[in-house]
DNA sequence: CTGTTAGCGCGTTCAC
DNA sequence: GTGAACGCGCTAACAG
């Protein structure tokens, strides 16, 4: 049934050399004298020999295998994370084991367990929960570097997006419209990225001496439903809000939906914001506004930070932690507005 | 900078016996007596070891890593099923490696062999192109089970979704709803899965006696674009369709901007069928009928499958290659309705 | 330049 | 019940 596995030992006899001979050919150690090269070489091709990599790995030490474990893998921003990580990981030599943890900190830690029982040269993590993140072994089988969100309050190696400076942004040009009752609606208070979001938001609102109205940010898992009640909430007050600004993409939807169901014109009555775009956002009536994050670069430049450690710890170097903070871009597009009249 | 990887030396040292003894532990032989367990499992427990992956996969010639190969990453569809993969796959013990060809068949094929190099126990596999998938070495290292999509007119293991019915049946709804100009719009025709789905389109347009209008069939790309630009011209056309049904997520999509833009209503001027649902789907507006498929299903249909060709292997069992076909569901919202008069 | 030899960490015989 | 010895496929060290 199937194929058979060729070995080393094969080549030699094949080829009528020594095991070692064969693996100075595979490897390109270039001490190989032509003729012999080119038997072996007719050798691996007559019987399509590829190495083995688990005893390759088992004997050198690295098993060029790197890991990344990340929240969700059906939210579209880590689906393009990862390309970028495949572009970088292939460019170096590295095959990627892609893990996800579906939010849970229990799954994330089988996995990284996992990926050390593989021996992964290096791993890459999007942590679930930035306080749990804490007491992750950052120090443990292989270099680690944190991707979109980092643990609290510690100096990790780490590729974020200036998520301060981006909600910062985005509610510095909902004021610029006019708005002055913004709201805020988030998930759990859990991930780094969504607090510094949320300090961005509260330090544009402040700078321009706005209030925020404490039934304004409002606060549940990041689902479609989440934003949905966290919408309807908010328009069921007295004194509802004329822009929204939803922290995370599936909130974003959530909030769409409500304003359709309650027949709110958007933009024309409330404007909407969201943060994080994805390819769909364009076909959306009216077509969303968001913050883009760099997706596929922060893919690239966490796998060259981390190929960057590996080098290092090969080299018992002490690196330090570094970190690459890259910059979103608005997409200013239907569903903001200037704020009505009155 | 790293922790240390302790080995069974280690272990065996430290609990004072040797290293079959903590190898039978670990492996739960249940050959050990009570002390001796206990002593040993101490030890693992204080430097908190784990056996090497890598090492026991050499030794045991199982190396417990099933590969899956997908066309494209970003697409909701297939992030689904691996979502039904991954939960059967860690039920059996197994861990997978997940590998997006994006849709180039050479990508696909450096993948296959990479998970060769690898040794994976079993490969799950939805090709890009079910033409090219012919030339594919079916037989090869490991047990291979399709997902999805099937290498044209050849008798493999697989999982599918019956494309024919699940498009006969929506042509039927539509023709129910008084539908009689029908376009069907689609990507390239190299998917077995595509070329399924226009068969039951033209078979129920056929049994109706309607007429597929020249025009009417348009494929390029599976993109929103392309989805777009089959849209747009279909509506330049003296005698336009009534109906619309995409066969791909995506060029719903495309399809649904390009009637915003061009200002026809829907569903009163012209009522559209999606294939494929996903999770966004009912925060459009209107919200989108689609054709849903069981992803989640397949997924762990595929596992279970492969997993059993695997053990058959082990036995040296011949298998016959087995299909499942599993049925979709229509879930019908507000992007269909009745035709218009006249 | 090439071949021989010794292990990488583990599992599986066999003796004891 | 337990331990010593061997081998999985490969690479690093050395010998020739």
């Amino acid at each position: 049934m199937q194929g058979k596995n060729y070995t080393m030992h094969d080549i030699a006899r094949l080829a009528e050399v020594s095991v070692a001979t064969v693996s100075a050919v595979v490897n390109n150690k270039g001490t190989v004298s032509q003729k012999l090269t080119a038997r072996v070489q007719r050798a691996i091709a007559a019987v399509s020999f590829r190495p083995h990599r688990v005893a390759r790995g088992l004997r050198s030490g690295r098993t060029h295998l790197l890991g990344m474990v990340i929240q969700d893998l059906t939210n579209p921003f880590f689906t393009e994370v990862i390309r970028g990580v495949e572009d970088a990981a292939t460019k170096h030599g590295y095959r990627i084991m892609v893990c996800n943890s579906n939010c849970e900190t229990k799954t994330e830690r089988e996995h990284l367990d996992a990926l050390r029982d593989d021996w992964a040269d290096g791993v890459l993590l999007a942590p679930c929960d930035s306080y749990a993140a804490r007491e992750l072994p950052i120090r443990s089988f292989a270099p680690l570097v944190f991707v979109d969100c980092v643990p609290m309050g510690m100096k990790v190696t780490s590729v974020i997006t200036d998520n301060f400076g981006a909600a910062h942004e985005a509610v510095r040009y909902l004021i610029g419209l006019g708005h002055k009752k913004i709201a805020a609606i988030f998930g759990q208070l859990i991930h780094s990225t969504i607090l510094d979001r949320v300090e961005g938001y509260r330090q544009a609102m402040k700078e321009s001496n706005l209030v925020i109205t404490e039934e304004y940010p409002r606060h549940a898992g990041s689902f479609i439903e989440s934003g949905y009640q966290c919408a309807m909430s908010l328009f069921q007050s007295p004194d509802p809000p004329t822009a929204i600004f939803a922290m995370n993409n599936r909130m974003t939807l959530g909030a769409i939906r409500a304003l359709r169901e309650l027949g709110i014109v958007c933009p024309e009555r409330v404007s909407v914001m969201g943060f994080d775009d994805f390819e769909w956002a364009a076909v959306f009536d009216p077509d969303l506004t968001a913050i883009a994050q760099p997706t596929f670069e922060m893919g690239t430049e966490a796998v060259e930070l981390l190929v960057g450690l590996i080098r290092s710890a090969e080299n018992a170097e002490e690196a330090k932690p570094q970190q690459i903070v890259l910059k979103s871009s608005l997409r200013i597009r239907g569903s903001t507005g200037p704020a009505p009249k009155g």
